[in-house]
DNA sequence: TTTTCCATGGGGGTTATCCCCTATCGTCAG
DNA sequence: CTGACGATAGGGGATAACCCCCATGGAAAA
C-alpha cells in the first residue's frame, strides 16, 4: 500500500480529538481529513469525505459508535474503524465483535498501544487493545450470555419496563394484551434470573439499554 | 506571583494525560512534577510529592475524584484542584461545589476553556467549564434539591428498594413495622416525585447510592 | 416432516406496591 | 411554650406485580 490513507475522527472530548489529529499528523501514509464532536455531525461528514480509516469514540452525544457504524457501514463497506472507549463495557465490546470492526482501544491503554491499533487497522490488520482482550477472555459468559437469549420482544419489554411503564401501559404501546406482556415480563425475569423491577432495571442501566435520567 | 506552580497530574486516560504533560510543558510558570492513572497511585504520590495545582479526572478505577479529594484535603489544604470529567454528572459536579473544589471542565470543551481553567485555578481563581455552568444553573432546584429534602431514614430506604429489597425485608433489617417502611416509601416517592419502583431505582444509580451490579 | 421456538392469549391465585387517612412520641427551633 | 418535623404504627382499599398452569398458530431449524 503505497497511497494515502484518509482518516476520520469522530470524538466528542476535544483534548482527544486535538491529540489524535497533532499525533496522526506526523505519520507517513496517513492524512486526517476531518473530525466530528458528536454522532450526527459524523455520520454526515462520513458520507461527504469518504475516508479510509474511521477512529470512533465508543461513546458521544446522540449517538454511540455501534448506531454511527449502522448508519455507515452499508454505503461505506470497505471503510476500516478503530473503536476508542474511556470504559471497557462488555456489552459494548461484544456488539463490536459482532459487528465486524477492525480494532478496539480502551483509553486507559499505553499510547505506544494506540499508535500501534492505528498502524495496524489502517494496514487491514486487526488490533485489540490488552484490557479489551482480557475482557473478551474474561466475559465470555456472564449477563451477556443471558442478554443473548432474550428475544427480541423481550429486550423490548425489558426496556420499557424500566423506563417505568406499566404493563398496562406495554400492552397499549405493543397493541397486544396485559396476559401476553405479563408472560414475557415472567419469562425475561426467568431468564435473567432477576426477581423483580428494580433488578431489571439495573440490569438494563448496566447493558445501556436505558439511562438514569429517563422520562418521569 | 513569581514561583513556580507544581502541577500534579490524575487521570486514567493515557492519551488526556500525556496531552495534558505536554500542554502544561509549554507553559510559563508551571512544572507538571508527577503524575498518575488510578486513585490510589495519586493519592500515595500526591501525599509525597505535595503539589500546588491537582488536576483530577472525575472518573478513574478504584476511587472517583471526590475518594481522592476526601483523602487528601487535610493534609494538603491549600493545593488547588481542578476537576476533569468526560461526562456532566450533576451529582458529582454538587459534591464538588460543597467541597468547594476551584474548577471542573468538561473534556468535550473547547482546549481554549480547558486551559484558561487550568491558567485560572493555578492563579488563585476559579473557574467552571461552558456546559458545567449551563449544569449548574439548569439542575439548581430539580432533583438534587429533592435529594437533600430526604431524611436519613428515607435515604436509607431509597438504597435498600434500588438493591431489590421488599417491604418486609427492610422492615426486619431495619427492625421496624411494615407499615413504617410503606409510609417512608410513600413520603419519599412524593418528595422525589417518583411512581415506580423502577424511577426510584434509577434515582438512586444515578446519585451513586447503588451500583447496577447489586446482588441478586 | 417433525420438533423446537416465539409470540400470542388466558385462568387463577398470592403478594407487593401504591395511595388515601389518622395518630403518638420525642426533639429541636422559634 | 408551642409548633414543626421526623420516626414510629396502623386502617382500608385499588391496582400492579409475580408465579404457577395451559393452549394455539406460525416460522425456523433439525
Amino acid at each position: 500500500m503505497g497511497s494515502v490513507i484518509k482518516v476520520f475522527i469522530a470524538e466528542d472530548q476535544t483534548m482527544v480529538r486535538e491529540l489524535l489529529m497533532n499525533l496522526l499528523a506526523t505519520e507517513k501514509n496517513l492524512e486526517v481529513i476531518g473530525s466530528a464532536a458528536n454522532g450526527l455531525e459524523a455520520v454526515r461528514k462520513i458520507n461527504q469525505l469518504r475516508p479510509d480509516l474511521l477512529i470512533l469514540d465508543a461513546f458521544m452525544p446522540g449517538m454511540n459508535a455501534v448506531e454511527v457504524f449502522n448508519d455507515i457501514r452499508n454505503k461505506l463497506p470497505k471503510m476500516r474503524v478503530l473503536i476508542i472507549s474511556a470504559h471497557e463495557n462488555a456489552s459494548l465490546v461484544r456488539q463490536v465483535l459482532e459487528l465486524g470492526i477492525h480494532g478496539f482501544v480502551e483509553k486507559s491503554a499505553p499510547m505506544d498501544d494506540l499508535l500501534l491499533g492505528v498502524r495496524k487497522v489502517a494496514q487491514g490488520e486487526v488490533y485489540f487493545g490488552p484490557k479489551i482482550r482480557a475482557l473478551v477472555r474474561r466475559v465470555a459468559g456472564e449477563k451477556i450470555e443471558a442478554m443473548e437469549n432474550l428475544t427480541n420482544r423481550e429486550k423490548q419489554i425489558v426496556k420499557m419496563i424500566a423506563e417505568s411503564k406499566t404493563t398496562k401501559e406495554i400492552a397499549y404501546d405493543l397493541e397486544i394484551s396485559i396476559k401476553t406482556v405479563e408472560n414475557h415480563r415472567t419469562n425475561l425475569m426467568a431468564k435473567l434470573k432477576l426477581r423483580d423491577i428494580a433488578a431489571v432495571t439495573r440490569f438494563a442501566i448496566e447493558q445501556g439499554m436505558v439511562q438514569t435520567s429517563s422520562p418521569r
